[in-house]
DNA sequence: TTGTAGGCGTTATCAG
DNA sequence: CTGATAACGCCTACAA
């Protein structure tokens, strides 16, 4: 058995709640009494039992992390900001896979207030009403990270990067460049940053810029490799006038579709020019150089849990949603044609 | 305040033993007050405190899982075949990252103690002697994952693959296929799987076939895409005469060799073979797609996380160390000298 | 400044 | 089969 505040008290001489005192600094103790404990709980490497204190503080330390896929790079990226935040701050991460199915991701909700963490870091695929009713009535703080809600702002405390700005500046970025047919083979509909967000900013600028969005040139597919190659044979097999450039939803997607062109001897950028997204770490691992909006995904968990923990502390904060910024960056996918 | 055990008790009319009675199955209850128990349960939508559970049994039903970079996709891999089998059996994941550094390591060891976890899964950088004392000392369940002690073997339980056997199927690969002037750009020295293991493999090998090892062929660099990079331009400046191949430590340092080796106009695999390892999703991504040693850290985590929960769960486990098998994979980027 | 005692929410032991 | 009651290990008024 694990030495208790007991033992301690006893081999100093104290009471038990001297001890805490010393451990706490929650009121003074004269020095004396505080050297002779703190030799004592070196001594005995005296590590206070997290469960009694939890139990009784209403407090345990420990903020809870859901995602849909662990293994995403997207998600490594976040999870690593958050935990670096966290770690400095003294809290530890619960990271729980939902697979992005609701049911689960009710479930794990509920399981986190089980284990009664301090609050929950929520990166969902389709934050609904159900969702959103599920998290306001816990009694636990929740920001949402990655994915706003998608019934509305300003209802749930959010740290988000602009998905319609986003991918309305890569279009615009195209359209600068010359571009008039540009494709869109993005993140799969039911994703509402992907299915709704960012469609709505690629047809959004088409439109500004005077050009009907073409519903063959509109391919929405899930984040991988297979499923964006499929995206691009769709594209290629059911238009007979090819786009002059193609805007993907993960730089994966990109490459899958690269991938196929190279296969049916289209020139990646000469003949069509791609433009990924996310500025994963392999993006520059290829040749010709992927052309992405960068997000980084390591500053929105790093944001995150700061906000995160500044409720869970006290500090007041307002529910809105926060953005943070993205970029887009040139490599070699994108060919020019004007000027 | 969240509903407890007494509220419960109350409202049905009963005692709370017998209230936990009915939750836990651990005692006959008569029908008629289980089913008045459930009822007042369900209604309330009940939730037994695992705080104050844990307290009194002595488990959490957590596991921790310590890795040195979270963001990295052989750990994501890891951890999500750790959560599939975790979920399946009720236990919740604890996830730290070390970033390799021996001090950290430590300290999450005694993290997780303090956190009253059931057991821990560890998958380290150099797990030597100082390490190895940490985890033996505690009083939890312990099982090194992908990285078993650099101080030998049946001191802790571990499930591997077989990282010199691998190397060295890698390098038999590459004679079978009539090269003899193999380069190994492997991971950093300080990695014990790497840096002893693979080389080792790699060393014995090439001997056994006749061919005597090469210092200005042996590069030991770090596992990113830059360290890859530089590595590679070290061994093609400072050799006379090229090596025809080279076996990687990570399929994201052969893609950086690939593309050193494209920068300086040498073909691969025309004039130059390369070999990565871990077989990573995107290895097919690329043109030429890499051969690679295939290493299924899902099934690893998968298997991990099933070894210690039969730990945790009393069933007898012998300490050794599991092997999880590996697989070459032949894809463009091996030329053949022979035939 | 220090100690005593009650309580946090459950489980488990022991009588009934 | 059921119900008190004592732990579990710690914090925190309340007293001294």
């Amino acid at each position: 058995m694990a030495v208790t505040i007991e033992d301690i008290a006893k081999e100093a001489g104290v009471s038990i709640s001297t001890v805490s005192r010393v451990m706490n600094g929650t009121k003074p103790v004269s020095e004396e009494l505080r050297d002779r404990v703190y030799e004592v709980i070196k001594k005995n490497k005296f590590k206070p039992n997290t469960l009694a204190r939890g139990l009784v503080t209403k407090k345990t330390n420990m903020i809870g992390v859901i995602v849909s896929d662990i293994s995403n790079v997207v998600f490594g990226a976040m999870t690593k900001g958050i935990n670096s935040v966290c770690e400095s701050k003294g809290y530890t991460i619960m990271i729980c896979e939902s697979g992005g199915e609701l049911e689960r991701e009710l479930k794990l909700l509920e399981l986190m207030e089980d284990k009664q963490i301090d609050g929950v870091l929520f990166a969902g695929i389709d934050v609904n009403r159900v969702l959103v009713d599920s998290i306001l009535k816990r009694n636990y703080p929740t920001v949402l990270v990655t994915q706003e809600a998608s019934i509305g702002d300003g209802i749930v405390d959010t740290v988000v990067h602009n998905n319609t700005k986003a991918m309305s500046d890569a279009v615009q970025f195209l359209l600068d460049n010359g571009h008039r047919r540009i494709a869109y083979l993005g993140g799969p509909k039911h994703d509402f940053s992907s299915g709704k967000k960012r469609l709505q900013g690629y047809k959004e600028t088409l439109l500004k810029a005077g050009i009907e969005p073409l519903d063959s040139y509109i391919e929405q597919v899930e984040f991988s490799f297979r499923a964006g190659y499929e995206g691009m044979k769709k594209i290629y097999e059911e238009n007979s006038i090819l786009p002059t450039a193609v805007v993907a939803g993960s730089d994966v997607i990109a490459v899958a579709a690269i991938q196929f062109l190279r296969n049916v001897h289209i020139d990646v950028p000469n003949d069509i020019s791609i433009m990924g997204f996310d500025d994963s770490d392999f993006s520059t691992y290829f040749q010709p150089e992927l052309s992405t909006v960068r997000i980084s995904y390591y500053h929105e968990g790093e944001m995150a849990a700061q906000e995160l923990i500044r409720w869970i502390e006290g500090e007041t904060t307002e529910v809105k949603t926060h953005y943070v910024p993205h970029k887009i960056i040139r490599r070699s996918t994108i060919k020019a044609f004007n000027q």
